[in-house]
DNA sequence: AGCAAAAAATCTGTATACATGAAGATTGAC
DNA sequence: GTCAATCTTCATGTATACAGATTTTTTGCT
């Protein structure tokens, strides 16, 4: 066949890790992997040393590939670099945004006031990635962009469970607003710190839920 | 053969990229490489694929991998991503770090002093590795501290250069000092200051230095 | 009946084979 | 003599084959 197999696999399974139909700690058999996809386990094993390498994977030699299961201490460590990488996104945007950047956040935020109005957890999901993503561009470096775009694939994951925490939305709603406000205010400082909280919030919300479980 | 091909690869292969032995932009050829070190393409493949994840080697489809050669713009931008994630390493690092951390430091940066007192630039440029990772490890982030790591190695072949700037040497350990001491007192956001200062001015050297590589 | 040990089945890691697309060489024309 | 087009060669991408290890199942013993 054509040499376009190994991307779309690549892609293919990081929707499925990403959007939650492959969860964390669960096994993906080589084999099964290449009759569903229909091709030889080459590009299958190709696919899956790249999401390896993005941290959405975890492969142990004879042992197999699994979608990773970050641990308690790893999932803090995650949202800690995520938050500084953030924070760093913020201060740089804030400095360097040009009005077609300003424009994208503003929209993104828009998005998310009406998911929030509509009370629509669905919706608020992707729109709030949208947000945050639109920060990472206006820093106007694509390499910061991209490697804070591969952490919060990483976290999505588990960012899921988390939403379900009653009232998060609004909270995190009422934080982008007061992010925004610092962030068009030119005020980098402020607007990483809140960037910053915003994150390690997350974090620390969902340890919680995470410690509530285990109990049950 | 038994399962310990691929690490071993990798491990070989970004040893050679690091220590400048492979050169950026240098073809990588599978059949070649594959030969060399006695083994089929298979491995050899998947030691590629991972290094291309980690930013040492750019595969493109069709087109065979390369030693990964940064344009100007992915430069700027990759010491950018570095000085902010050294500065969010600084700041964590002095408000946790342990005392075997700080001996850790302490140890490295002599290392240094050793080296700039002997002229040495070769020592020095180890040592330097050594001190910038031993600040990384007293964050007591593993997660951070591995990204770090992974730059690290990431703009190594691009560093070797700038470290033939005349009197650059002096300079960097001076920085080091300004940081260290910092670090110690515990001044978190002095010490992320100065560490962002330290390693943006490395690509601003480094950028200079091309600049005037392309006039020749 | 429960546990342990051995055998079978399965899956990973590596090697090899083959086809398609790309790069280079050679030949022909201007 | 130079440029272009075609053909040849070669490397990549995928498939398949095989060996070793791991896991599971089955069988025998307590």
């Amino acid at each position: 066949m054509r040499g376009e197999q190994t991307p779309r696999l690549r892609e293919a399974l990081e929707d499925d890790i990403v959007a939650g139909r492959l969860r964390p700690g669960q096994r993906l058999d080589e084999v099964s992997l290449a009759e569903r996809f229909g091709v030889s386990r080459t590009p299958i094993r190709e696919a899956l040393i790249q999401l390896s390498a993005s941290g959405l994977v975890d492969i142990r030699p004879r042992r197999g590939a699994h979608v990773t299961l970050l641990g308690p201490r790893e999932l803090v460590e995650s949202f800690e670099l995520m938050a500084e990488i953030e924070a760093s996104c913020a201060r740089l945007a804030a400095a360097r945004m040009s009005a077609a950047d300003r424009a994208a956040i503003a929209a993104a935020h828009a998005e998310c006031r009406e998911a929030v109005a509509a009370g629509d957890d669905a919706a608020y999901y992707p729109a709030n990635a949208v947000f945050h993503a639109a920060i990472y561009a206006a820093t106007g470096n694509r390499v910061l962009g991209a490697e804070a775009l591969r952490l919060q694939r990483a976290l999505q994951p588990y960012r899921r469970l988390q939403l379900k925490v009653p009232r998060r939305m609004d909270a995190s709603f009422a934080e982008h607003e007061a992010i925004l406000e610092a962030l068009f205010a030119g005020d980098g400082a402020t607007a990483a710190e809140r960037l910053r909280a915003h994150v390690l919030v997350q974090g620390e919300r969902f340890m919680s839920l995470l410690a509530a479980l285990e109990e049950a």
